[in-house]
DNA sequence: ATGACGATCCCAGATCGA
């Protein structure tokens, strides 16, 4: 018999998985997820600080690394199956891993997500990099909820744009920021519906209430000025939205010594016997 | 209030993040 049926999985943009080894770990042990998402993880798979969470009980491991910057993993104390990276927009970089994981008889597809960034002026003629995050989140829209065999599915990471008014500290102010603008929050709401995503931090803490997993390191002090944008998010699939126990944003650890800009996002699944 | 920071890289200033 399976004592355990909860599923714990957490998102971090860790901002360099080898500067911040010992914050995750510090992570690990308090929160104690059964699988984490890291993004910005800026190694090569060589590079990678496995031992150490391999001796935490994190012995399977999916790596997409390349060299300086980008970069995601995926660490679980379950055995991970259908390991794949997909490559987005022809370019080798390392934005995408997904597996399937097992767990209480049922089969759950995980996708983990670094959407490129975009650059700084909001205008595809005239900046490469927000041509390159519109691009993108174009062949997101092939990444639905039933492609592939499964029971059901997650799709975490840094998507990179704050969707929603009370996603950042002032939805006027962000209308021409990058990760605010009107193309960028109605693609990415857009491909999320049209792909059977739920949105599923916002099940749980509404919408009328400001949500952020972001601060800006150049803020002098980023708790007293608050102004943070919700980047990170945990989609799935609407048969998780019951399951789902708890949703939490880990806000505190944006004050951990040498932070990362980004907190993680925790969701646990109670999924029965 | 798009930055006053912080990360990467042939080690030091350019480039990137968001």
């Amino acid at each position: 018999m399976r004592a355990s049926s909860t599923l714990t999985v957490a998102t971090w943009n860790i901002n360099s998985v080898r500067l911040r080894q010992g914050l995750l770990e510090r992570f690990v042990l308090e929160h104690e997820p059964d699988i984490v998402c890291l993004q910005e993880t800026k190694c090569q798979n060589g590079q990678f600080p496995a031992a150490p969470f391999r001796k935490l009980g994190y012995e399977h491991i999916a790596l997409n690394g390349q060299k300086g910057y980008h970069g995601v993993a995926t660490l679980s104390r379950l055995p991970l199956a259908q390991i794949q990276c997909r490559s987005f927009c022809g370019i080798g970089d390392s934005r995408h891993v997904e597996c399937v994981v097992e767990i209480a008889g049922r089969r759950i597809r995980l996708h983990n997500f670094y959407v490129p960034a975009g650059g700084d002026e909001p205008d595809r003629d005239v900046n490469p990099k927000f041509a390159h995050k519109l691009d993108f989140l174009e062949e997101m829209r092939c990444v639905t909820t039933d492609a592939g065999t499964h029971d059901a599915a997650l799709l975490v990471g840094d998507l990179n744009i704050a969707p929603l008014e009370n996603d950042v500290w002032s939805h006027r102010q962000l209308l021409k920021v990058v990760s605010h603008t009107p193309v960028e929050t109605e693609t990415l709401e857009d491909l999320r519906r049209k792909a059977g995503w739920t949105d599923l931090m916002r099940t749980r803490i509404p919408p009328e209430e400001k949500l952020y997993t972001w601060w800006s390191y150049r803020a002098r002090d980023w708790q007293a000025s608050n102004r943070g944008r919700r980047l990170d998010h945990i989609w799935g699939t609407p048969n998780l939205v019951s399951p789902m126990s708890d949703l939490r944003v880990l806000t505190q650890a944006r004050g951990w010594p040498k932070p990362s800009d980004h907190v993680p996002v925790i969701a646990r699944f109670a999924l029965g016997a």
